[in-house]
DNA sequence: CTTACTTTTTCCACTCACAGGACAAAGGAG
DNA sequence: CTCCTTTGTCCTGTGAGTGGAAAAAGTAAG
């Protein structure tokens, strides 16, 4: 199929299509209230939209006490493609122009193995989801990957987790495989517009969101818009000394937060408890299962084993003492704490708690909501996916 | 004298007033390189500001190979008025619109004795500056508190050092007894705008400042614009636990930076010291001054003393610490420390880079300068100024 | 079914911001 | 004095956008 090449052609158009997205179909009366531009502006705006069939009508509008309108919606064919690359697993999902996801696919993967290794993956199962009849083609793809991102030209800078990533053009590749536009991000940044799309943070303008995976990232979000930094590389978070000449760490420092706390040293101070026989639980699932993970941990947890529970608030007070600072430091209206180590829960949760509102001042506490991320392993891809249309949906 | 009321009437007067403000007098021709208006239009708004007098004509510029352009200036009479109020002490400097510094005026005062007394100090101090022929009188005020400041009203919140100011409407009050617009921030944002404007921040979009005064506080800039999170009290670090179980700190907690390293605790540090006869130097000054602050550590160290200079090194290690964690997580392209331990000087600053290249990843310190404040005690004032003038020579 | 009232949509005349060309004014270089 | 360059002014054309009038398409009540 022919996708769709066009691009707003100026402010107000990239302002309805946006409102569409948002809102999903809306009529035209209903549009005119939310823009403040004349009946006639807005008409002209709407037909050229509808000229160049980015949106298109929709029946009729339920009457709100005369005459009905014409109901308006973005062009049901858009596709978008949401990638997600993690550090042991893919993600890949097709949504619409309303950033629904259509099809989503996980597929576990060393994200070690190099760009061209991992990127034959990407485009199979993009494929797959294309031959599933869910999409004719992509009119756009976001991609996140485990570590900063030099953000105009969507190339990684010295992600240290992923070394043969080092200068890839991630973007221009893509673009030319997918014969589609193509943006890129740091996977903790779309996670953040994912949950400001879709999830917890719909509301607040300034927020963080604590990834908690593999490794630990954040994404900072100022003023409605992804803060990324000098280099691209704010909210490496992992990286800050939690605890004094603590337990060395991959960078070369000591203490590092991400060496006492992530879904790594979770594994390994699992696997060191079950070989010390400190818990049975870890014990007996290390035995039947030759190694230990997070998902382990949270098991165990769950059945009420304490070695675990102790794993988890002990990494939990780690985490809150950073995010204590960042909070002092940054002031946001939310703390969303999410990525692979989510399972584990409530524990981890009331853990951070604790510590941030024991060790911020009330003025910066106060009012400061620290939940659980609401879209689970969807929130990246329907970030990339919200990446792409931001950057289709401006003006040209 | 009259005042100027006058506004700009639509965002390219704003425009055109601040590239006076900030490069001085321009030629009409000079001013149309840089505004991408047709000459014609850049004719007309020039003529409009003319005739509100907000900018004059200011005789002939040099040629530039063709008919000499006539020049343009701000209105030479305008005056602006910067008050910084510190813990114990208050600066006030009258400035031009192109922000200037005519007449700076600093006295020693306790913020503790509340808001009706500081002021009666202020206006007469302001009063002293009009007497002295520096002015007839001020279009604008900005005013900078040591503590949050909710800053659409101009209202300190919750401030932990002046507990009297708390809800006191500092904008209003001030505005009433200047008779001109008046603007309220935190200190150390306002310092930070200072260094942007007129200091070692000219050029860079993203950067931190560290006031370490009385208390330690920082001013973070995203995009140009100063941050001050969600309820104002972005960038308060002097809670931030910098040693565990450390000392107890007036906020109740135990260990945080301020407690630590500051003016204050700088001071108690070397009383100590003294007392205990651990350096001569400080046992003298303390026996002739009766008491001790840091400016006695900074001259101290200055002539040597080890016991001083182990002082300065051991905050700055602690501080350095502390800026670490922010720069991991902001990625600033800049960080500035300021604030009265200046004096402090390079043993401090080389305390600070060490733990901060030490313990950042390279790429967020690759090109990453930490330098010390240029403007010193006027980079708040001249921030006060540049506050007003942002608001003033913004369209109505 | 008719009538009165609403809401939506289209049409049209009018305003306004702005661009850009023509031309005059003012200066420099030979 | 002549030719060229730069600057400033004037004027007209264009396109964006507004707002009123009227037509179109409903609802609600008699």
């Amino acid at each position: 199929m022919r996708r769709m090449t066009a691009r707003p052609a100026n402010a107000h158009q990239a302002r309805l299509l946006r409102l569409l997205r948002d809102g999903g179909p809306n009529s035209r009366a209903q549009l005119g209230d939310q823009v403040d531009l004349s009946r006639s502006k807005l008409a002209v705006e709407v037909d050229r939209l509808l000229e160049t069939e980015l949106v298109v009508a929709d029946g009729l509008a339920a009457s709100r006490g005369g005459r009905r309108s014409h109901n308006i919606r973005l062009n049901p064919h858009l596709r978008f493609l949401g990638v997600d690359i993690g550090a042991t697993s893919v993600d890949v999902a097709v949504t619409n122009a309303e950033l629904e996801v259509l099809g989503h696919i996980n597929q576990p993967m060393d994200v070690r193995e190099g760009p061209v290794v991992v990127f034959e993956h990407v485009l199979s199962m993009a494929a797959k989801l294309r031959a599933s009849g869910l999409a004719e083609g992509f009119d756009g793809a976001g991609i996140g990957v485990p570590g900063p991102v030099r953000f105009p030209e969507g190339i990684p800078v010295a992600p240290p987790i992923m070394p043969g990533w080092d200068g890839f053009p991630v973007r221009e590749a893509l673009s030319q495989d997918l014969g589609c536009p193509v943006m890129v991000d740091n996977d903790v940044n779309l996670m953040a517009m994912g949950e400001q799309h879709a999830g917890v943070a719909r509301t607040v303008h300034d927020f963080l969101v604590v990834k908690i995976g593999t490794g630990i990232g954040c994404g900072i979000v100022v003023g409605g818009e992804v803060y990324r930094g000098t280099t691209g590389s704010a909210g490496d978070i992992g990286h800050i000394q939690a605890v004094p000449d603590g337990r060395p760490c991959a960078c070369g420092n000591r203490g590092c937060l991400e060496a006492h706390f992530s879904g790594a040293a979770l594994a390994r101070d699992a696997m060191e408890a079950a070989e010390q026989r400190l818990s049975t639980e870890l014990a007996n699932r290390l035995e039947s299962n030759g190694t230990l993970s997070a998902v382990d941990v949270a098991a165990a947890a769950a059945a009420g084993d304490a070695t675990a529970l102790d794993l988890i608030r002990e990494g939990g007070n780690r985490t809150g003492q950073v995010i204590a600072g960042l909070v002092s430091f940054f002031n946001p209206g939310l703390v969303v704490i999410g990525g692979g180590v989510t399972g584990l829960g409530h524990t981890l949760l009331a853990a951070i708690r604790t510590q941030v509102y024991r060790q911020s001042l009330p003025l910066a506490t106060g009012n400061l909501p620290i939940v659980l991320g609401e879209l689970g392993p969807t929130a990246g891809v329907i970030g990339a996916a919200r990446l792409i249309s931001d950057h289709l949906f401006s003006p040209a």
